[in-house]
DNA sequence: AAGACAGGCAACCGCCAGTAG
DNA sequence: GCTACTGGCGGTTGCCTGTCT
């Protein structure tokens, strides 16, 4: 079994089995398609890459307005947020919400995490992203660090499952006074 | 010029939920 | 109710590239 990055002869032989028998059955696409890899890797490359709506390039301010808002809402829920923006997928947000928009909002004084204000001091702020920046070493050092909690992260207080809660995140999304009124994304939301 | 370092991103891994048998 | 299988998700890793020393 393959591994490793795509070549462009791997994307054209999966883009001709989905555009001739689409998408789906993934455990058996590979052989059918004629591919060294398993179905997660054909799904995570058309879904990522692949797909023809899928927007490349640089995500715009709107965007980055939007992501924000929405992380605000959802929190880490990146398949959500992507539901949201047309063209990007869950991966690129999910990249961009660490390499980009953590540092720009700890610039900011505002924690990633919460977004609520950090400690106003700029050493504080500085100690923040330069805590970011090791983070990664660290991690790498040590696996356990701040992994407690990861496998239970599914056991959310509420559900996101329905048109209703859809609509719900649309006029949230719209209202401009929505900043004053939301719940932070750890506190309960009922189900609409 | 070249080695070290850091940032960005594609891809992988492990877990969970849904579902068919 | 249970088990196995599958798809989907979020967290993490590792490679590539650009920058710094």
């Amino acid at each position: 079994m393959k591994k490793g990055p795509w070549t462009r002869e791997e994307d054209e032989l999966l883009s001709r089995y989905i555009s001739r028998e689409g998408e789906g059955r993934w455990q058996t696409l590979p052989k059918k398609a004629g591919l060294l890899r398993c179905g997660k890797s054909c799904r995570l490359r058309w879904m990522n890459y692949l797909r023809p709506n899928v927007k490349r390039g640089n995500i715009s301010a709107d965007e980055e307005d939007l992501i924000v808002r929405l992380h605000r809402l959802l929190g880490n829920r990146w398949s959500l947020i992507a539901g949201r923006i047309p063209g990007r997928t869950d991966n690129e947000i999910k990249n961009y919400w660490n390499t980009h928009l953590t540092k720009k909002l700890i610039g900011e004084g505002i924690d990633p995490k919460t977004h609520k204000p950090l400690c106003s001091s700029s050493s504080a702020i500085s100690e923040n992203i330069s805590h970011l920046n090791s983070a990664r070493t660290n991690d790498q050092m040590n696996h356990t660090c701040g992994n407690e909690d990861k496998s239970k992260d599914h056991t959310d207080s509420y559900y996101i499952s329905d048109d209703g809660f859809s609509s719900f995140l649309d006029s949230l999304i719209n209202d401009e006074m929505c900043n004053e009124h939301i719940p932070m994304c750890n506190e309960h939301i009922p189900t609409a």
